[in-house]
DNA sequence: GTCTCGATGTATCGGACCGATACATCGCAC
DNA sequence: GTGCGATGTATCGGTCCGATACATCGAGAC
């Protein structure tokens, strides 16, 4: 999953660790705890000897300075590679069952934006019918085997069956948006119209620029 | 986290592996997927080799109302011993961050049955105070980075900011229970009793420290 | 009779991810 | 000039997961 992420946030802008893992708590806050460097430093390491991400130089070509004094540990910029942006659209594309957890349906979901339509309404159908599933196995326990529970987790059973049943009715109104070929609830600009053109990126506008 | 859930189920009964993977799936079914082997039985090691729980005979000598028609073999049921009920209080007993996390705060919960109010209400207020600061760093996010990201990321953060609400106000009623000193929301029909015997969670020791 | 099949049951292995920790630089307030 | 919080890179041990393997048992198929 953070493979997904790394890359889905690199083809916005080359970034170093630090920023990846702020945009990465910004981008995923919704869905899970800031991102942990002990887990960040590594893949990031796993990704370039992937070819999958390169060091991008931090300051530019002008050899003015070379930095012999204090031996400064610069900051590592990594931008993606093609053979990256292959990698992410293949990751994108492919369903698992991971694809339909929480987490995974959360990182899935932070790139729709990235992901062709299709692709976008097989997931939260996907996603749709896992919850469904989850809560019918609440409903379960609640109805057959409630004699058996203490109170507490009775009440935490029902409002997990209540975070459930909310979030088959978010996805309803998901699905019936994607096949109404309107963007999410409210609805974006650039994103109608066209043909299959997945990957377009989506107007960022933003141009981080790096001030050492 | 499974360790604590492990000693909690054990409190109740006796089980082998695949019996414990069953109760935990039920009981903790809200918040999280089925225990996976590769972890349960690591655990399970573990918790032995530190005299937390010992292995049981499968079929006790005093063969009461079920004889021992077939002879099962191969299963390993494991009990708690006395210095895993130590254990178990003192891990029921202690909160740090992780205790205010997802998993952590449902496992907690779900043992709330064999916490004190003291300990409950504490557990309630640290996971209110994490999932009030979850919200606001989404409503900031929400506000202040809402252009520089695309609708499918904002309807995601929109989603999570509405569990994040929900969940808040969830608490608030638990913990005004628990001030009042009732049970959770439905004050739960008459503990008749299961169909097993050892089944018996109930005593939580109240200490009625009431606090105006 | 036996044969396959799904549920029950124990177990291991590689890998993903986390939490704690360490260490170094920078800007700024005091 | 000095402390201090934000920035920044990095490693280590540990927890947990997913895939896999293998063995037994009851029941229905043939």
């Amino acid at each position: 999953m953070l493979e997904l992420a790394i890359l889905g946030l690199l083809q916005e802008s080359p970034m170093h660790g630090y920023e990846l893992r702020k945009e990465l708590t910004a981008k995923l806050g919704a869905i899970r705890a800031a991102i942990s460097y002990g887990s960040l430093y590594p893949t990031l390491r796993r990704l370039q000897a992937a070819g999958w991400i390169t060091e991008a130089a931090e300051t530019p070509a002008t050899a003015e300075e070379v930095p012999a004094l204090t031996s400064r540990r610069g900051r590592v910029v990594y931008k993606i590679t093609a053979e990256g942006k292959e990698r992410f659209a293949e990751l994108i594309a492919q369903a698992g069952p991971e694809t339909y957890d929480d987490t995974g349906f959360g990182v899935h979901f932070a790139f729709f934006a990235r992901t062709d339509q299709a692709t976008r309404l097989r997931i939260l159908e996907g996603r749709r019918r896992t919850i469904e599933e989850r809560r019918e196995g609440l409903r379960d326990v609640l109805g057959r085997a409630a004699e058996r529970l203490d109170a507490y987790t009775l009440e935490l059973q029902r409002h997990g069956l209540d975070a459930c049943e909310r979030e088959v009715r978010w996805l309803e109104e998901l699905i019936a948006n994607e096949r109404s070929g309107r963007a999410p609830t409210v609805p974006q600009p650039g994103t109608a119209g066209g043909r299959r053109d997945n990957n377009s990126p989506p107007p960022p506008g933003e141009s981080r620029t790096e001030r050492p």
